[in-house]
DNA sequence: GGTAAAGTTGAGTGGATTACTCGGCAATAC
DNA sequence: GTATTGCCGAGTAATCCACTCAACTTTACC
C-alpha cells in the first residue's frame, strides 16, 4: 500500500463528497475550491475513482459526482488503492534487492507491516470519517478511534 | 515515520551486523558484499547510525562497526528514525495542505495510522529479526509475528 | 615512519517519480 | 446552440532519492 499525497487528496475529496451526500451531484470545482486541490488534479483522481465505481458521475450542467456505494461499505483502503497503484511496500516481491533469489532477510517484517497498515485502513470507513467531521464541525469531538492500543514496548519517541 | 528503501537498507544492514555480533568489528565492505548494498551508501547510513549511538565504530585496519546497544533494546523504529528524518506521514503538521489554518479533515486519520505503524515497528526488536533469520538459516522457520490479527472488515483485496 | 585498511564527511548528480497543467473533446440541461 | 460540466491523454516542472566521488582521519602493522 502506497501512501502518497495522491491518496490523501483522494480521501479528503471523498470526505467532502460524503459530507454533501443527499444534495445532488457535487462538482469538482466546488471540491477544488473547498479543499484547495487543483481542479485538473481532481479530474485525474475522480477518473480513477469512477472506473472503480467508487463514485458515479453526471455530465452536463447541474452535473457532478455522487457516491457510488454506501459510505459504510467504503473503506479508506479502497479509496487509496483506487488512485495509487498497489505496488506493495516490501518492494522486493521476489525482486533483485532480495538477497540472492531468496527473500531478503527483512522481507517478512515489511510484509507484516504492510498487512497491518492495510488492515487498519481497511477497517476505517468513509462513514466514520464523515461522522467524525460532522461532529467536529458541531463543536463536539468524538474523535477517531485513536486508542493508545497495545504498545508492548515504547522506548522510542518520535 | 517515513518508509523508504533507505530505512529498509539500514534495517537489513543492522540484521547482518547483529548476526555477526560477538565476532569483532564488521566492515562495511563485508556487509556491502553480502547484502548487495553500495559501500558508499552504507557509509552514509552508518554515519547516521553512529551519531545516534546505534552502532560503534573502530577505525583503522581490523576496524569496522559493532552494535552500540543491546539488540533486545533496539527496535526497528529506532533504526529507521536514525536514517530517515522523522517527517511524519500526515504531511500536514499544521501546514498549508491543511484546510484553512485548521487540521485538514483527514488529519486524525493519518495521525492515527502513523501511531500504529510506529507502535508496530517499535515493538519489533533487532534481536527478534536476528533470531528469525538464524532459525530460517538452520531450516526451521518460526516466522515473525504475522498473526492475521483482528481484521474487523476485510472486503478489500490488495 | 610509511603504508594500507578502514572509518568520516560533504558535496554533487542522474534518474525516477510525483504532482500538476494544458488543450481539446463529449455529454446534456436549458 | 450554448454554457456547464465531466472525460481524457499527453506533457512538464520540480522534487526527491538512491547513490557516487573525492578528499580526509585514524590506527594496526611492518
Amino acid at each position: 500500500m502506497r501512501l502518497t499525497t495522491k491518496g490523501r487528496f483522494a480521501v479528503t475529496a471523498m470526505v467532502d463528497l460524503g459530507l454533501r451526500h443527499g444534495g445532488g451531484p457535487v462538482t469538482l470545482a466546488e471540491i477544488s475550491e473547498r479543499q484547495k486541490i487543483s481542479l485538473s488534479y481532481l479530474e485525474q483522481l475522480f477518473g480513477k475513482l469512477r472506473r472503480k465505481q467508487i463514485v458515479d458521475s453526471v455530465r452536463g450542467p447541474g452535473g457532478g459526482y455522487l457516491l457510488g456505494k454506501d459510505m459504510r461499505a467504503l473503506s479508506v483502503a479502497e479509496i487509496i488503492l483506487a488512485v495509487d497503484e498497489p505496488l506493495d511496500a516490501t518492494q522486493c516481491g521476489g525482486k533483485e534487492n532480495c538477497h540472492d533469489e531468496q527473500k531478503c532477510i527483512t522481507h517478512d517484517l515489511w510484509a507484516s507491516l504492510n498487512q497491518r497498515i492495510f488492515e487498519y485502513l481497511g477497517s476505517v470507513t468513509l462513514q466514520q470519517l464523515v461522522d467524525t467531521q460532522r461532529a467536529k464541525e458541531s463543536g463536539i469531538s468524538p474523535m477517531l478511534d485513536m486508542r493508545p492500543s497495545v504498545s508492548k514496548r515504547a522506548t522510542v519517541v518520535a
